[in-house]
RNA sequence: GGCCCUGUAGCUCAGUGGAUAGAGCAGAAGUUUCCUAAACUUUUGGUCGGACGUUCGACUCGUCUCAGGGUCACCA
């Protein structure tokens, strides 16, 4: 239970106790936080007794509010119109808060184990190009999910699927076969992926002028799956290359997987389990020997799920896979983290698993997203219009030691450079998390990233402020519980309580809701309410020791918050900045 | 055409039944002999796409409608 949640229990049993004198029946009255600081803590609209009391909810509020008792945890009640607002007492939120805060550290915040395992598949890139921006997205909230997950008690296993057979792989083998000359990554100089992915966009370029050459790449698709040596010597070195490259894009990233999975590996899944499927009249054949399911009784259309060829389709391989990490992990939830591009095909990938009677079908979920668009429109890997993941990392590291350069404080080169690093990734997690999942993210270059403002280099240059203010303060304060009693909180020190009380709602929300929004929505407000305390209220220089003290222990329990948040959303804090 | 998603300030976005709809950027005006000015303060700017309905109360729910996008492959 969270502090809040406790304090939140206490004054709610006087609400029901003072509701009941007036004959409503009521076990769990509804609360809110009021829209300002200024109107309280917490907010008991009266609307719903009106009716059953048969008065004015204004009146029904005072009543309410004279039938309370005194009680410690209140400091003020404050009736507005049909509202009953509530002050907390600072001093005790402040001495529970402070204390779980510091005694906990890195664990404030955290929920407790809830042996729930949750199979987490995210980024899943295709090995003929390098990742691009909406991998970025895709990567920063796989990875942050997890994080969150994780903080609220979940087991998770981080799958990564490998996209590395298929026609676009072939497209990418055909290009190289035609105009490649045996060249490599070593020769041209090139970070290996980037070289793979030029082939492909060679390709592209290519298949306007030359149809035909789409016939050469299913061709070498069909020699593939005949095992032929040639081409598998090719895919292999080609596949190699591209990894290579990702891999490293993913550690410049910060992204890392539990799991590597190969669809070359899986792409002969599920053929079995759709025979099956047959034989229990689940699926039906066509006179051309295809398999269907028909999906119509779920709003859906027919589907296939193996060619008249025999060979399967994305969706049998989806099916065998599925099937096959419930066997292994046996996992009570798995998230699919895909674009939204593919909603359709997942709620048809769910309705078969239902159908053929997995009852874990339920507890698949597809997160999709929004994709990431430009201010010339949709990204299109073939045309080109793609922002490259790695150079947009290059760019926003080049912005960043250009800032460093000019204001960055008592820096070695070497630190220089490892900051630039962290506020370029910050900025560029930060902003790619602080949508709304499901809306489409409008990326232009050069505003969308900027270093001020609502931005992941302001939450770092808040917690490089904090830290600078430990370095130079000698103790990093003493929690005293009479020293907190008896301060009396200002208005900035008091809102910074709240902001900090905030935090554990916000894990348990983000949690809830998939949602890294919650965390950076937070963690902003948290930064806001900080700043404006420190700007207005000297720390180490306060008027009395005991100001002092209270002020450096409210600055520690910001530095930590700030670095849980930060931590969940794949953002290093900084020393110095 | 069917289904799904989105439409909130000049721009980019929060806000999903309640109190005057909030931020950032951009614009205007301020704050540094003071713990990091990548900060802080003040200020300009909105018929929440439109209409009707449900409700004591709607940006939030329902129906219709307009606009933009996605999807409806024996591609992945």
């Amino acid at each position: 239970m969270t502090i809040k949640a406790k304090f939140i229990d206490k004054i709610l049993n006087d609400i029901i106790l003072s509701l009941k004198k007036l004959g409503a029946d009521e076990t769990s009255p509804v609360y809110e936080i009021p829209p300002s600081k200024e109107m309280g803590d917490i907010a008991f609209p009266m609307f719903k007794y009106a009716k059953t009391l048969k008065q004015n909810p204004a009146l029904i509020a005072e009543k309410v509010k004279e039938g309370l008792k005194g009680n410690e945890l209140m400091d003020k009640i404050e009736i507005k119109g049909p509202y009953l607002n509530i002050f907390f007492n600072k001093n005790l939120i402040a001495y529970d808060l402070l204390k779980d805060i510091l005694d906990k550290k890195d664990d404030f915040g955290r929920q407790p184990d809830k042996k729930i395992k949750v199979a987490i598949e995210f980024s899943s890139p295709n090995t003929n190009k390098p990742l691009h921006l909406g991998h970025c997205r895709n990567n920063a909230l796989g990875d942050s999910i997890a994080k969150i997950l994780i903080f609220n008690g979940y087991e998770t296993v981080k799958i990564n699927l490998i996209n590395d057979r298929g026609i676009h792989i072939c497209k990418s083998m055909i290009a190289y076969k035609k105009f490649g000359n045996n060249t490599t990554p070593e020769k041209e100089g090139k970070k290996s992926d980037h070289l793979v992915g030029d082939f492909y966009v060679k390709y592209a370029q290519e298949e306007k002028n030359n149809p035909e050459i789409e016939k050469e790449a299913l061709e070498l698709l069909n020699l593939w799956e005949q095992n032929d040596r040639e081409t598998h010597e090719l895919w292999v070195k080609m596949n190699k290359w591209a990894l290579d490259g990702i891999k490293e894009t993913y550690k410049r990233m910060g992204i890392e997987f539990d799991q590597l999975e190969y669809e070359s590996d899986n792409y002969l899944l599920g053929k079995d389990l759709i025979n099956e499927g047959l034989n229990k009249n689940i699926f039906y054949k066509e006179e051309d020997g295809s398999i269907w399911v028909n999906n119509e009784d779920a709003g859906l259309d027919k589907k296939v799920l193996l060619r008249s060829d025999g060979t399967s389709v994305y969706i049998t391989q989806d099916i065998g896979t599925a099937a096959k990490r419930h066997d292994k992990y046996n996992f009570n939830r798995m998230i699919y983290i895909v674009g939204s591009e593919q909603i359709y095909h997942f709620k048809t990938l769910f309705t078969i698993l239902k159908k053929m009677g997995f009852d874990w079908a339920d507890k698949c979920i597809h997160l999709s997203y929004g994709m990431v668009n430009l201010p010339s429109g949709k990204m299109k890997s073939r045309e080109g219009t793609v922002v490259d993941a790695d150079n947009l990392m290059d760019l926003l590291y080049d912005m960043s030691m250009e800032v460093l350069n000019e204001k960055g404080r008592d820096l070695t080169e070497q630190e220089k450079k490892e900051t630039a690093v962290k506020i370029s990734l910050s900025a560029l997690k930060y902003y790619l998390l602080n949508f709304s999942t499901v809306k489409d993210v409008m990326f232009i270059p050069e505003k969308s990233i900027s270093f001020d403002g609502n931005t992941g280099p302001y939450l770092q240059y808040t917690t490089a402020r904090l830290n600078s203010l430990f370095n130079k303060s000698e103790d990093a304060g003493v929690l005293n519980n009479q020293s907190v009693f008896n301060h009396k909180f200002n208005e900035d020190e008091a809102n910074l309580v709240i902001s900090l009380l905030e935090f554990e709602d916000a894990v348990i929300k983000a949690g809830e809701t998939l949602s890294p929004l919650e965390i950076c929505s937070y963690l902003y407000d948290l930064a806001r309410t900080f700043n404006k305390f420190y700007h207005d209220n000297p720390v180490i220089r306060a008027e009395t020791k005991e100001i002092k003290n209270i002020r450096l222990l409210l600055s520690k329990a910001s530095l930590i918050i700030l670095m849980n948040g930060l931590k969940l959303l794949g953002i290093d804090d900084l020393k110095k900045m």
